[in-house]
RNA sequence: AGGCGCGUAGCUCAGAUGGCUAGAGCGCAUCCUUGACAUGGAUGAGGUCGUUGGUUCGAUUCCAAUCGCGCCUACCA
């Protein structure tokens, strides 16, 4: 966190602050330092300040706020600004105490005591808080008023005894000045983000808990990023609801565990570091496997950490202390453990199978890893002479190289055009050998010709057919001179030995495919290298080269048929985007099917559940449908793959050499093993994460009270790759499921809805949102690494139009708020920064609702002497109410994992209810209460407040802490952090109904009258008089707030009925309400006559409903009786409308 | 081919085991520096809830069909 700006607590740094920033403004001249010690008197701040002190204006439109960082926001300079105001306010107050201290050498004696007394008891009480939260920064401000005191009083001890209580009113009558200042106007996510975040790491309050005898325990698995990746908008979203979700257990009481770590991501990082090879004229080869290794760690050093100090930045409450790596020595340990376990229960096998082989990578990937889509191709027919006869098949292909691999030709077995050609033989053009025709019934008659290629070697389905026709194929390899001949592959298996030292390499597979045990249905043993089925004109090439010149040969011969564009599915490498090639070659393999059917219980005994539940069904079909696991990656960054080989071949799977020699010499063998070079699939790793992470298989209270985890959260496009392997994993081996509850979210899009990548420049980096960032920087690093340079000049201009400022600086809050109110279920978050700004304006008022009730509450009496008599009025019992319901609401959002009705809940809360309404009542309250009136309002501000500081604290970390720390003590709370509160739980008995009906109709009168107001046309400054009729009591307890609320002079009570004159008045149930003010007696009635003629609307409607028998009759009794109510409701105020109009004629 | 999801205000999204006048934010219009907040306040315009049919006293909500969009899984030589 240290390129955080830093605090800026005292006005002393602010001032500072603004004159380098204004010197910088006004000249080139090098900003002067200002002494700190140096307070200016009045005079001096009065006299020179006038020409110095910039206006808002001066500073705001001078300069948009920029990227660079140099020039301050407006909120800043506003912020500034009033803090300047404040400044020369507290000080011209000291000037005047003084002047009035010199002139009429007061008594002050008490009140400095008072004052004293006052500090030292707010110090008592809150020694908790500072000593331990906040110890610097507290005292500081406490030891300054202290210190003013003592000077004061030994000034005081010079002073002669004074007779005047003049000072003694006015010391004690003004908030202490602390309490004054100590909220800036505005709220600056910046310096509270940077102050608490080391403070809560640092105090240790994200650690693990492990309280054996609590019975509750919360864990949730940070699913590991690339541990050389940077935080993008995916991780932002998904770890702010984690981290809500670890902050409320935490803050409920649960042994809390949020553990993170890293994964070593073997494909993507080797890349990147052959790429940073590359551009230093390297290659892997040439370092060699142990060096380059070594500088992949490196790398892995320097880069290992951004991610965390960017989930920081967030407010992520992880246990860093816990963080952990895949291929740390612990994980690697876990990782060899289970592959030695799953191998001697024969769930790991080694085998000749048909993998995806990337060429580029020059490693096998896994189904997963393969991502097709539909690309423009060629379909080339190809003609097979007949052996016997003159004719011809034709058989279409879009990969005419892989004819080298054929082994037969197939056609549908109730395809009466290839009848007679069943069981008779082709020539193979170019390789000199003969095909049987086989019948089969995948071969679709209507595709092409109808008749089918088969190359097993480089197909999925063909290898398939092969197997079924393993007999007839063999024999005609046989025949062709082959011993035990499988599929010949064609020329770019060659391209691994490029790759790999060659005796490394050879002798490795060699001893695998002797030693490996194949599965009943894989190919036979091979014997020497089928390669040399293939022509020696085409070893060695290119597949694309080899494509070209196949093309060209059966040209000559005249054996191409048409070519065809043709549209075809062309499957990738997801990582290195190269076209895959099926291949069948030696690779380690994990046994799905028990695992499997153990993974597909659980979920169905309800041990696991998905949110949303949909899920199950994509979790179901997948593993249903799962084939075996190919986990070797012939790559250098991973774990190696735990296997040696003698030099007969045979296979030891050992936890280390040693063990696998001493295996190797009961064997009688004593001669060198050569370790497998392979290394594992990432996700091995990642599977074993739930309980490698517990420091498995050693028992400890961790493990003990943290597997299962309670949720993980996660994307639904990992639910193959990771959710459902950590279930087939974890089972086994802890006999346990890995969590309990598996919360699936969306994918975060742009605004429009595309997939944010870096390659089409549209990504939004959440670091950018909480700092902001100029409009340079974020063209710049939108375009900078582009699939297609071309479109960075589109890029750059759409960017430019969509953020013609840049982003501002939202704060982690406002971001964090955003996403949980995006977090619908079964919805992607289309990214809109708009929202961003709702939301960081929410902040703002919650920040500011603050403000006021620290002025107002500040060094009063705010009820925590629980034997003084408090008066709680209905607003006062509205709000707690409320509050009820919220906490409800809230509590509810968290079972179900909707975010999105969390932060709706705490939303509307703060601002439609606190601040719109009750805020404006307590002032109504504080202004005219009497004296246990004005404590039960003061009482029910801070303790509501202090309320929702806690109920929002999951999801806006930062400034829940910053103001729970002013707002606490006023509540009677402490402690040293907002983060070990206790979650507030909701208490039906507050719930108060007849409070929340009088607030209703006081909202509706309100409402009513401000409504009359705007269509009269009436001044928003101009004072009305307001004739009400209506219930008395209710009117004359409702007054105060009605005037007060809806700016007028005095609200006349009457419970006749209201006086003949022309002037616009509204029905609210059984009130009416009439605004003294002239009107326009035709508009007037035109108002009248609209609003009566939408109240008729809706009397007919009711109306039609309550004839329908079958209403009547059907409809459940409530909903009658509603109907009618209502409808009898509009009667009566259709009924007062129309009278009212009568009035006007 | 199979599976899933979505379609509600100009935009981004809520909503209801079926029942009061379908909500919010942003945007828009008019007015307002009111001692918490202009990152604010007040008022307002804006919707036949994709279309059609069915079930029902009543459908935007449930069912079916249909159109449009998106995603996932598998196959296409």
């Amino acid at each position: 966190m240290a390129e955080q700006p830093i605090r800026h607590d005292e006005d002393d740094d602010l001032l500072k602050r603004a004159d380098v920033l204004l010197g910088r403004h006004r000249s080139t001249a090098p900003p002067q330092p200002a002494a700190p010690s140096d307070i200016p008197t009045l005079t001096e701040a009065v006299n020179a300040g006038v020409d110095e002190v910039p206006t808002l204006t001066e500073i705001v439109p001078a300069e948009k706020p920029s990227a660079t960082g140099e020039v301050i926001s407006r909120v800043q300079a506003q912020n500034l600004e009033h803090s300047m105001y404040q400044k020369l306010k507290r000080e011209l107050d000291e000037q005047i105490a003084r002047i009035l201290q010199d002139r009429f050498m007061p008594d002050i004696g008490s009140a400095l005591d008072a004052a004293l007394e006052r500090i030292s008891h707010n110090i008592r009480s809150d020694i908790d808080v500072m000593v331990r939260a906040s110890i610097e920064d507290t005292l500081r401000t406490q030891l300054k008023s202290l210190r003013l005191t003592l000077e004061a009083r030994a000034a005081r001890l010079n002073a002669e005894p004074a007779t005047s209580g003049i000072i003694s009113a006015f010391s004690g009558s003004p908030p202490p000045v602390s309490n004054m200042v100590e909220l800036a106007k505005s709220f600056e996510p910046a310096a509270i983000e940077s102050h608490w975040y080391p403070l809560w790491e640092k105090n240790g309050y994200f650690k693990a808990g492990l309280d054996a005898s609590n019975p509750r325990n919360f864990c949730v698995l940070l699913p590991p990023p690339n541990v050389t990746g940077t935080l993008h908008m995916g991780h932002a979203f998904q770890q702010t609801l984690m981290d809500a979700l670890i902050r409320y257990h935490r803050m409920r009481g649960y042994n809390t565990l949020w553990q993170p770590g890293t994964d070593h991501a073997g494909i993507a990082t080797q890349i990147v570091v052959e790429r940073q090879l590359e551009s230093e004229g390297a290659s892997r080869r040439d370092l060699g496997r142990g060096k380059f290794v070594e500088r992949v760690w490196k790398w892995k050093e320097e880069s290992g950490s951004v991610i965390g100090r960017q989930m920081r930045r967030l407010g992520a409450s992880c246990d860093w202390e816990r963080e952990r790596f895949t291929m740390d020595e612990g994980l690697s340990r876990v990782v060899t453990e289970v592959f030695v376990r799953l191998h001697g229960q024969g769930l790991i096998y080694c085998g000749k199978r048909l993998v995806n082989w990337d060429p580029v990578l020059r490693s096998a990937v896994s189904d997963l890893e393969v991502e097709s889509n539909e690309e423009e191709g060629k379909l080339y027919h190809i003609r097979y002479p007949s052996v016997e006869g003159a004719g011809y098949v034709t058989v279409a292909t879009t990969r005419p190289e892989t004819m080298l691999g054929d082994v037969a030709v197939a056609v549908h077995p109730g395809d009466k055009r290839y009848h007679a050609l069943v069981g008779k033989k082709v020539q193979l053009p170019l390789a000199g050998r003969t095909l049987p025709v086989i019948a089969d019934e995948h071969v679709d008659p209507a595709f092409g010709t109808g008749c089918l290629k088969i190359t097993p070697a480089h197909d999925f389905n063909d290898f398939n057919i092969w197997l079924r026709h393993r007999a007839v194929i063999t024999l005609s390899l046989k025949e062709a001179g082959y011993e035990q001949p499988h599929p010949p592959s064609i020329f770019k298996r060659d391209a691994r030995l490029k790759d790999t030292p060659l005796d490394d390499f050879e002798f490795g597979r060699r001893a695998r495919t002797a030693a490996g045990t194949p599965p009943d249905d894989a190919p036979g043993l091979p014997g020497k290298s089928t390669s040399e089925l293939i022509p020696p004109a085409y070893r060695g090439l290119d597949r694309y080269a080899a494509r070209e010149k196949v093309l060209a040969d059966l040209k000559e011969h005249g054996l191409l048929g048409d070519v065809k564009p043709h549209k075809l599915m062309v499957p990738r490498c997801g990582r290195t985007d190269a076209v895959v090639e099926p291949m069948l070659t030696d690779q380690w393999f994990v046994k799905m099917e028990s695992l499997a059917t153990a993974g597909l219980d659980v979920v169905a005994r309800g041990e696991i559940r998905f949110v949303p539940e949909n899920w199950t069904a994509t979790y179901n079909q997948w593993l249903t449908h799962i084939q075996d696991w190919c986990i070797s990656r012939q790559l250098w960054w991973g774990h190696q793959i735990p296997a040696w080989y003698d030099e007969r071949g045979e296979v030891y799977v050992a936890r280390s050499e040693d063990e696998a020699r001493a295996k190797a010499r009961a064997a009688g063998q004593s001669g060198t093993l050569m370790r497998d070079p392979d290394v594992l699939d990432t996700w091995f790793s990642s599977a074993l994460w739930p309980f490698s992470t517990l420091d498995w298989p050693a028992d400890n209270p961790a493990l003990k009270l943290y597997l299962p985890s309670g949720v993980l959260v996660t994307g639904f496009d990992i639910i193959f790759f990771w959710v459902a392997r950590m279930v087939m994993m974890t089972l086994p081996f802890t006999g346990k499921v890995p969590f309990r509850e598996v919360y699936v979210h969306g994918l975060v899009r742009d605004a429009d809805g595309q997939k944010m990548s870096k390659s089409k420049g549209n990504i939004l980096d959440p670091l950018d949102i909480i700092d902001g960032v100029g409009l340079e920087t974020l063209v710049e690093k939108r375009t900078s690494s582009l699939l297609n340079p071309k479109q960075a000049e589109a890029i750059a201009a759409a960017t430019r139009r969509q953020f013609p400022d840049g982003i501002p600086a939202f704060g982690a809050d406002a971001l964090r708020f955003t996403f949980a109110s995006l977090a619908s279920h079964g919805r992607d978050v289309k990214f809109d920064l708009s929202r961003c700004d709702g939301y960081r304006n929410f902040c703002n008022k919650l920040w500011n609702a603050t403000r006021f009730v620290l002025m107002n509450c500040a060094g009063r009496d705010t009820g925590l002497d629980e034997s003084a008599p408090v008066e709680l009025s209905a607003a006062d019992r509205w709000i707690v109410s409320r509050l009820q319901r919220a906490e409800t609401d809230a509590q509810q959002a968290f079972r179900e994992y909707r975010f999105d009705n969390l932060s709706r809940a705490i939303y509307e809360l703060v601002w439609d209810e606190y601040c719109d309404w009750y805020v404006e009542m307590a002032k109504v309250q504080l202004a005219s209460g009497n004296e246990a009136q004005q404590r039960g309002t003061r009482r029910t501000l801070t303790r509501v407040l202090e309320a929702i500081l806690r109920l929002a604290h999951p999801v806006i970390p930062f400034i829940t802490e910053e103001l729970w720390q002013k707002v606490a003590p006023l509540a009677g709370k402490s402690g040293p952090s907002i983060m070990l509160q206790p979650y507030p739980q909701p208490q039906p008995g507050k719930i108060d109904e007849a409070a929340e009906r009088d607030v209703a109709l006081l909202k509706d009168l309100v409402n009513a009258c401000r409504t009359l107001r705007a269509e009269m046309n009436v001044a928003p400054g101009q004072r009305l008089p307001l004739i009400a009729q209506g219930v008395r009591r209710s009117l004359a307890q409702m007054a105060p707030y009605l005037i007060a609320l809806a700016r007028l002079t005095e609200v006349v009570i009457t419970e006749r009925d209201l006086p003949q004159a022309d002037a616009p008045v509204s029905i609210v149930g059984d009130f009416r309400l009439m605004l003294k003010v002239e009107v326009n007696t035709a508009a007037e009635r035109e108002r009248l006559g609209k609003e009566a003629a939408r109240i008729e609307a809706e009397i007919a409607k009711a109306q039609a409903k309550l004839d329908n028998p079958g209403f009547i009759q059907r409809a459940p009794p409530l909903i009658v009786a509603q109907e009618k109510e209502r409808l009898a409701r509009f009667r009566a105020t259709l009924e007062q409308v129309r009278q009212q109009l009568a009035k006007l004629a």
